[in-house]
DNA sequence: CGTTGGGTTGACCAAATGGTCAAAAGTTTA
DNA sequence: TAAACTTTTGACCATTTGGTCAACCCAACG
């Protein structure tokens, strides 16, 4: 039984407004969550009408299912890239350096995702069971064979990657605490060579 | 001018009803956020009429904001708590066990706050300024001297402080994620020596 | 035992919010 | 340019939600 539904291709117009709600709908999710984001205000952060945002999609939930399927891509990218075949502890501070231009460059996709897990993951859980947690055991084995290898000081996997996950996020995530305490708009300057030693001294298998 | 106003002692049942709401509103407001909580959930969890529990509290902020500020005493005292007369290394180890505990113990108080802080911290960045801000100040003055004294390794108090904050917490605001990543319900088996590791490997001045 | 005052609630309200729809305004195509 | 379509919107709707209020319940006390 083919698929013959002619899918026609999206038009100019169609592309472009289909961006500009996702990108409103990014701003006003990753400041007030799920349920405190309002039709009405992605509508008005998008210029447009709010029927006219149901014309491009079927509802307020829809929108925010579509942001986090393209966010789950972009968020496992930094740890599908470690190479089981490079350098341990290179790939493990180049993986740290790429979550925290992350956390710097995306914020609103940190916040986004920060407020879907901690309402519970209700519209995520699924993918994290599906795509992440495969990942994340395929690699917690990599790094387990670095530590057999004695490139790594032994330390459990697991516990290192939730790790740099709090760590590098928590710059996004806590962002507003952060600028009140360092009195600096700036975005946490320092973080990158604090990490760096951070990590280095928890894994370098050095004699000490 | 002399405050006369007679107030009354709360009655036992004041005290039960008002301790029933908070109880509930902490329970629901960690779990959707402010704006995703209802008064109805709230009354329901709480065992009350909606009407009742606005007889105990003017409405949904003062409620909130009650809460806010019953954890900020609970929040700070961890770090209230670090001496700067103690021996440097096992007082910051302790620090980060009380935080661990605190992320066990206190897993919707912490919500609470991650909620707070992600959406911008609108009802308590004033707080933060108040209180968080010079505790966090003259913390990282005591373990500059640490340093200096050569009683820890040179790195940035600011940032041992995000750090520790981070991955501490990361186990109660992440731990729908944690709970579908390590297939268990139990509460991060191992995080304790593994922070333990983390920060000794970092702080202690060992030559290497 | 009746009054008084704290405690409780059903019924109600106005505003906010997600969503619908028919008709109008543009755009593309034959 | 006229038909055929895609896109846009004003007006509207049902539900949810924070909050009000007058009446009611009930224990304590004179």
């Amino acid at each position: 039984m083919p698929d013959d539904t002619p899918v026609k291709a999206p038009s100019r117009i169609q592309l472009r407004n289909r961006r500009r709600i996702l990108d409103a709908a990014l701003d006003v999710f990753a400041e007030h969550g799920y349920r405190g984001a309002t039709l009405d205000q992605i509508a008005e952060a998008a210029g447009l009408s709010k029927p006219n945002i149901l014309y491009y999609f079927a509802g307020k939930e829809e929108i925010h299912v579509t942001l986090l399927n393209q966010l789950m891509e972009t968020w496992l990218d930094p740890l599908v890239e470690m190479d089981a075949g490079g350098e341990p502890l290179d790939e493990i501070l180049a993986y740290v350096q790429r979550k925290l231009d992350m956390a710097r460059d995306l914020p609103r996709e940190s916040r986004l995702f920060a407020n879907e897990i901690l309402q519970g993951a209700p519209r995520m859980a699924p993918h994290l069971k599906a795509d992440l947690k495969p990942l994340f055991d395929e690699k917690c084995h990599v790094i387990q064979r670095w530590i057999d290898a004695g490139k790594l000081a032994p330390i459990d996997p697991r516990h290192l990657i939730f790790a740099i996950w709090a760590t590098t996020q928590h710059y996004a995530d806590f962002g507003a605490q952060i600028r009140v305490l360092l009195d600096t708009d700036q975005p946490a300057p320092g973080a990158d060579p604090f990490l760096r030693t951070l990590f280095t001294n928890l894994l370098a298998p050095t004699v000490r």
